[in-house]
DNA sequence: AATGAATGAGTATTCATTCAT
DNA sequence: GATGAATGAATACTCATTCAT
């Protein structure tokens, strides 16, 4: 007799799947206001009623989708997850199972990085979510998805190392990627070249010293 | 003659250097306010009501050191960094000027590991800032000393580098040692020394492949 | 030729009296759910939304058959008027003129009860009109038909007395038994029937005093 | 090491007992707006930028001495007891303990109404305060208080019975005197002098019937 | 006729900073 | 200097009603 049709307020699930063209393309619409402001302005700084008006929406639209202010955040996250997966699978699937690790490793870093500069507001994003209480479990969760799409690769390189061990390093790579392009990813280019450059450097000793450790 | 020139209201240069015992007790009083907040509440949460509760004193009084928020997060940023800058010194004034490089990087870390959990409210005051569109430059001139200091060791280690080279690997450096410390401070024993393992053995690796290419 | 009067917004009287059975059924289902929500819920916290749900049907329809969210409470005090008229209607009319009045007061006290017991959305809806700017008025004229009910019965107690007193103390015979079944009706049984108890000594006590006096 | 000086938020008890005269008037200022809001518009429509605007005072300085909206409407009521706690005071240590108890209803019921009639506020809270799940429970407390005070009269009149029994006739009493005094509170005088003279009668016909019962 | 997504004014509450005492 | 009450713009979120489909 009670009513279970009511959407909990606290979730940070969408609140209604959006069926048809004309709300997915709003839903799209709102988290590309987000992603914006995530550049123009910073996470602490966006209101409700700055994504509405970017979005060119009224504040009462965006609650038909999301049930609060933190879903929304969650939601783009969830998108750009699902860039970085696509990006992930395009590397694994790839035939050239051959390939030398230390060419893996470059051609994962690079693709990752083209991710992440064309996608500028994901790092801000994620480390908005940190700092977020309301947040910060969502976050931990696409870190945790960024690190099992990591372990598909480092499964192929290290394949002598525990399954445990190996998640543990497949933990450090993903944060040292993600901290390393967070602010590479507002500078110029010639420093991002250099950033790219240490970064694939220092990966690749890294992954070496646990190869030969081996 | 009274010092009469009007403080500027956005500068986050505290209002005056307090020279009275009392007043730098006071000062000192609210950072530590702050401090103990960070690790409990989290940067976001933290109000100058809440401070000036913590510390103890009235809320008008924290304008008296400081113009505004922002310069009270910004000095104790500042004191952060003193710690550091105190660590290093340490380290590398030693006179164990033989000291092998790696065995000079184990202690470096470990020390810095040190500051870190004794300091708990660092990592997260420095990521809350670089959320603050009034902080972010802050921040990163607290970064850019980092980096000033790590140059220090690096010198002795990597001579043979161009000093512009040198710089991008301690800011590399000080990027991945903050980033991988944030979280683990927050993380048991067992997962801690894990990563500290880790952050040497990167660390390490890292620093060789540039030691060989040189 | 249809019916193309406007029909005002500000009423609270039905868009229009549904003709066909499933229409009916409509309207009736909206007033079963509120009357559901009332209990449950509170007057308060009802929602047009909450009630389309609860009925099964969407917001709009609610808008064919009422000009606004106040003609929906309006209909339902109305119904539970009508059940009230249909228990004074069986009382008064029973054959049994002859039988005393203080028995026939317990009786009306009784059935009166068990209506107030069985719709127990009923004062919690009047009490809530009361509060209501927008209803305030409809809910003095629910009252005025309940006292003109009881005004039936005093009729025959109390034949003696001026029909504008009758009027008067048929209205404090109304209030008092609203009054003391609000809160009753949401006690347990124990309490209910002492509250039973002492509303028949007094309304026994009250009609005594005026029929002495007569 | 926690923080116990944060006023919950959730409370009904005011945030700070107003020590200064000023600020005294400023709580009393605020407690006047609403009890004249309450006449003129009813409780379900009252804001707190209502109260504010009324009270000559900005929002936040509500909050200075509330922590929320309910705990204003709380401290109304509570004032409001204070006066009926003054009026049963007058009457019970009357030195006429000879006084026939007849005599005395008629005297509790006269000074009774005139508060009521001076404080229409009062009753119109008392009724807003029970459809409020928030104040529910406030407003039982202040009714409890009522029939403390009630009972003080009683205790004298019906000393034969059960302290129980009397309770609930208290109780009874004091639901009836509400009830009937407040929608007469709002009709003009004539007819209030009526509902006046019936209370007398119904009271005194009721506590009689107690009386011979004994 | 039937639908339910869209609207945006309106709600309670917070908080950095000031300034009269 | 020291205090802490005063300020009011700004926040996330709701909901009765409409109207394009």
């Amino acid at each position: 007799m009670t009513d279970t049709t009511v959407h909990p307020k606290n979730t940070l699930e969408p609140r209604r799947k959006p069926a048809q063209a004309r709300s997915r393309q709003r839903v799209e619409g709102i988290l590309d206001a987000v992603a914006e402001l995530l550049v123009e302005r910073g996470f602490d700084v966006i209101t409700t009623r700055l994504m509405a008006e970017r979005a060119g929406i009224p504040v009462g639209s965006i609650y038909q989708f999301f049930p609060n202010k933190y879903a929304i955040f969650n939601a783009l996250g969830v998108r750009y997850l699902g860039r970085f997966a696509q990006v992930y699978r395009d590397i694994v699937t790839a035939e050239v199972q051959a390939e030398p690790w230390d060419e893996l490793l470059d051609r994962a870093i690079d693709a990752f990085s083209k991710v992440i500069y064309a996608e500028r507001g994901a790092v801000i994003l994620w480390a908005g979510m940190r700092n977020s209480p309301e947040l910060r479990a969502a976050e931990a969760q696409h870190r945790a998805s960024a690190v099992d799409y990591n372990l598909a690769i480092l499964d192929r390189v290290l394949p002598h190392l525990e399954p445990d061990r190996r998640r543990v390093i497949a933990w450090v790579m993903v944060r040292v990627l993600d901290a390393l392009l967070y602010q590479a990813s507002r500078e110029e280019d010639e420093r991002k070249a250099q950033v790219i450059a240490e970064l694939k450097q220092l990966m690749k000793a890294y992954v070496a010293s646990h190869v030969q450790a081996g």
